[in-house]
DNA sequence: AATAGCGATAATTTCGAAAAGATCAAACCA
DNA sequence: TGGTTTGATCTTTTCGAAATTATCGCTATT
């Protein structure tokens, strides 16, 4: 379930912030749903005005709509939503990439050798369907995190991170028809092969790719749940 | 003042984070500023939790920073920001441009003329200071949108217009020390005829040397102003 | 003299009730 | 019968008080 959590937001509207943005993310919360508040007091254990402050920085962060003066619903998915998103990440990542090539020193490159150690510990201990699994989305996050860390623009990362948490929740529903993903961790090994060996060109082409592939398969297995532009407005959060 | 405009946001909450947002960006709320409840809450006319939710939606937006449990404060400017916020902007900027010119039709180069009609006009009837105006800042804003508004990606443009406000907070300090913003209107002409012929490596080089020749004219004339990476406290919200 | 502990004050954060607004259906009129 | 208005119900939005947490000055102790 969703409660019983306790991410250690400073604030407790922070903390809903965050177990709010995960439950989108893992689509918890589903694409369209209209978030009633008389549900979500219950389901996160707060108030009235502590939701209306996490849905309003959702809200910022693209993750939910606010319509006028009609409630709230989580952000619908749709193919071009997320054909354009493709292309901003393109834009985003080869270049947050390049500049993390130029400055990037020993600890960096240290960062994603570990992170990928992690991740592909995890597959092999996951198996076959690990990329259902929560926990390989975090490290998984965290070692495309670690790969343009040290670009050194934060105002580049901090865009680059929003755009990412967006994109998974297209992966997400992706992944629910077992695309093939086997290829997935190739494709990872050759990108940070490239990152270290400082190869800007060749490892933000591998990233445009490995971007580029990700949305087809998106599209090719679950394109369509999200015909049109909007979805079918998703199950309510009643219906839990 | 700050009270007394109805700008039309469907709800009050909507209405006081936009009426806070034009302060913060023309600095009637000024960079480092605590924002205390009280006083906002005479400021503006509403509840403790109607400013907090503007507030909240701030902090994503980048124009405000919330510390902790210990309140909010109006972001502050710094030298590193101003130059990590250029090339960002410069990276965003030069891609929705190209975009822009490969897909405008017709309406799109008509609006372009007809924003630049507007400011030319509104230039000359107010004279040498014409940058101190606000009504001149808000047509300035809408022809740069105007330029990239039809490069199709909803994403990129929300992306673009939240650099752009930020951006608009250091130029808004350089403003007030006269500099030679006499070339600009020179500028805004030349980018608007390569826009129009169709050139977009003239275009997008040109909107680059714009953007960063704005920003050397912030750092030389303003620049003393947020030394190291914070600005010195800015006086109290109370203090004006 | 300097520092740590304590208490009073001032701020923020949270809450649930009351006001304002939207939705839906039944009744009414053309 | 079709379309519009009215009213009842449900949802969101706003409010100000209460609880929580930080801040600052004071005293006592080392």
């Amino acid at each position: 379930m969703t409660d019983g959590r306790k991410l250690s937001g400073e604030t407790r509207a922070g903390d809903v912030l965050q177990r709010m943005r995960l439950d989108i993310i893992s689509c918890v919360l589903k694409p369209g749903a209209k978030l009633r508040f008389e549900a979500l007091k219950d389901m996160y254990a707060v108030s009235f005005s502590t939701l209306r402050e996490a849905l309003s920085r959702l809200v910022a962060e693209g993750l939910v709509v606010a319509e006028g003066q009609r409630g709230f619903i989580v952000a619908p998915l749709s193919l071009a939503d997320l054909l354009d998103l493709t292309d901003v990440r393109v834009l985003v990542e080869r270049e947050a990439l390049r500049l993390a090539i130029e400055k990037g020193d020993d600890r960096w490159e240290a960062e994603i050798i570990g992170t990928y150690h992690r991740m592909d510990r995890l597959q092999n201990r996951l198996g076959h369907e690990y990329y259902l699994s929560e926990d390989w989305s975090k490290v998984h996050g965290e070692f495309h995190y670690a790969l343009v860390s040290a670009c050194g623009s934060p105002n580049l990362l901090e865009i680059r991170q929003k755009l990412f948490e967006r994109a998974h929740r297209y992966r997400r529903m992706s992944s629910q028809f077992r695309p093939k993903w086997r290829e997935k961790d190739v494709e990872h090994r050759t990108i940070m092969e490239a990152v270290l060996a400082r190869d800007p060109k060749r490892a933000s082409d591998l990233i445009e790719r490995h971007i580029r592939e990700t949305t087809e398969n998106v599209v090719e297995h679950a394109g369509h749940l999200f015909s049109g532009g909007l979805t079918k407005s998703g199950a309510d959060v009643a219906a839990e």
